[in-house]
DNA sequence: TGTACATCAGTGAACGCGCGTTCACTGATGTAC
DNA sequence: TGTACATCAGTGAACGCGCGTTCACTGATGTAC
């Protein structure tokens, strides 16, 4: 994935390879840090204590680098889906569902301001972004849907409701509720308060089992 | 709410509310073709065929106007409010539910630009947005959470979840699913399909009874 | 082990564009009599 | 009903800033012998 070739051609030896994360570093915290409205090159040079040049020797504009880290984000999601496939049947559905949406909600938070920002240009239409955010969630749209067809085929779960839609309500849920965090704060609702309340109706959905 | 001073102190007349409503559409238009991050002032007016200095007339700026065509799109969301004030008990809850969820999805989809931007901002923590999002959300909020007390009091959801969570959760899944649609779309799941599947995955979480 | 050369890596400095913003002005509309 | 004046509304044109981007250059590192 990441490229062994400069903008410019060069090719790129271990010294530059650091050079380039730290660029990819510096992106990401002034994207959380002032978010995406106002990003700007000169702004991840300097923090990065580099020149604008160099910026371009490795991206080819900030929406380059952004796309890179949201690539790594994807990558770094993937150690939940194990989660997934594990069967949920059963008194131990409870606990597996609560180490997926705790590791889902972490790996949130952690890296929200580039899913967001990702989501958003998938959304406003850009092409590269949409298809990255595609595949990084087809995996767990898999591993979701196939669990609401299985409790279909066992008759858990009413047979006329779309399994499709259903995962991505669930993704939905997962991706959307962090936003809400802060607010759950002010009102003194715990995070693992929220947590369990998430595992419970993710549980629900998917085994049609109340909990 | 809408102001009757321009930004430099003189007295809106009806004339010059038109222009205003000219360049808010504008700028709906424009967030809705070309996206956020490349929303300008000059674009706006050129778009609404009058002057950059016309505009500051009536905005501070671009994201003035923003927070306006917010607030008007938290506005326009009350009405559906009626379906949340009735039972949704018993066979009939079904038409609310169905009634509500194509309603709510309705209006993300005439307002996504707008409310995907209000969103980002508050959870970028410009504290404008936030307030306003937090009062859009709120009779929402008090709405669905006061159906799920009323279950736990009946004993049909279980005690143990947070019913501010569970409102939230179905507001997360309301507010992203719509950014799902595309995808259905090219799936093959219709519209329809996924209101069903939503408002069961709803009345279910609200009343605790399958669908 | 040292020297010469090739290649990798980084950047200073500048250019130019386009946007945000403002001011002083013109034009349009309303109102008093 | 017309005229004079006050007020509302709109804008041309300019300023200046700051950012994106590039080029030609210097410096650092590796390698052959």
């Amino acid at each position: 994935m990441t490229r062994v070739i400069a903008t410019d051609g060069r090719i790129i030896g271990s010294r530059a390879k650091i050079t380039r994360v730290r660029l990819l570093e510096a992106t990401a915290k002034l994207l959380s840090e002032n978010g995406a409205l106002d990003l700007k090159v000169i702004d991840i040079t300097r923090e990065a204590a580099t020149s604008p040049a160099t910026f371009y020797q490795y991206f080819t504009d900030a929406s380059d680098a952004i796309l890179e880290l949201a690539h790594q984000a994807g990558q770094d999601a993937l150690s939940m889906l194990v989660h997934l496939d594990k069967s949920w049947d059963g008194p131990a559905g409870k606990q597996h569902a609560i180490a997926f949406t705790t590791e889902f909600v972490a790996h949130w938070q952690e890296h929200s301001a580039i899913l967001r920002l990702r989501n958003l240009q998938a959304e406003e239409g850009d092409v590269a972004f949409r298809d990255l955010r595609g595949k990084a969630i087809q995996p767990f749209m898999k591993g979701l849907s196939s669990k609401i067809e299985a409790g279909q085929a066992d008759g858990r779960i009413s047979a006329h409701i779309s399994s499709y839609a259903t995962a991505a309500a669930i993704m939905a849920m997962l991706e959307r509720l962090v936003a809400y965090l802060p607010e759950f704060n002010r009102r003194g609702v715990q995070p693992n308060e929220m947590i369990e309340t998430l595992s419970c109706l993710i549980l629900q959905i998917l085994t049609g089992e109340k909990c």
